[in-house]
DNA sequence: CACAGGATCGTT
DNA sequence: ACGATCCTGTGT
């Protein structure tokens, strides 16, 4: 067991967004490995939930780091984000695609009977894949136990990075900021970089 | 209380 | 290209 502890999440967000590149999301018999991220937050980032200051939904941004947040876009997606940074700045990973390790089956049913990148590569895609619901949110994957991040077993070796996705109502500096990163030489990815 | 809009996906 | 689908955030 390698579980990432709290001090792993507790840095700057583009830091940890990619050094979650390889690492491993493990919740009941399903392991994935993530190929796809994005950071969120900061100072002043116009495209991140915590833009508009602290609600309900995205307390948890603000919360200790290696909480999970997830939540509901556009009525229909779950989307799993890692809360980084120290309690009190608000930042997160979203996390947009992944490789899967183990548990296929069950993430197959999940898909709907889906085969290859479509099962993984976005992260509506991974939300379902997990079976996640906003339930998860303010789960600790630093603890044992229920959704568990852990360190790469087969870390990547190169990795891209560019804009971000649907983004376009953020700022032009926000939208430009290349802060998607993803591994070079995988096939699971929502789509290709478009600069490096 | 009402309403606009979204860190997407799958089908047309 | 477009519709799904619903919760959140904001305003009255």
């Amino acid at each position: 067991m390698a579980l990432l502890a709290a001090p792993f999440f507790e840095r700057e967000v583009e830091a940890v967004a990619r050094e979650l590149i390889g690492a491993e999301i493990r919740l009941g018999a399903v392991v994935l490995r993530i190929t796809e991220t994005e950071a969120y937050g900061g100072p002043d980032d116009s495209a991140s939930h915590a833009r508009a200051g602290r609600t309900e939904r995205n307390a948890v941004m603000w919360g200790p780091p290696g909480r999970v947040y997830v939540y509901l876009c556009y009525g229909i997606h779950q989307m799993l984000n890692l809360v980084t940074g120290p309690a009190g700045e608000a930042g997160a990973v979203l996390i947009r695609a992944c490789e899967p390790l183990a548990g296929l089956e069950i993430v197959r049913r999940r898909r709907g009977g889906r085969r290859g990148v479509e099962l993984l590569a976005g992260p509506g895609r991974v939300g379902a894949a997990l079976g996640l619901d906003t339930g998860w949110s303010h789960h600790d994957a630093c603890r044992p136990g229920g959704m568990e991040l852990h360190r790469p077993t087969r870390p990547a070796a190169e990795l891209l990075a560019g804009p971000r996705v649907g983004v376009s109502f953020a700022s032009a500096a926000d939208r430009a900021a290349p802060r998607r990163f993803a591994e070079a030489d995988t096939i699971w990815i929502s789509r290709k970089t478009s600069s490096s």
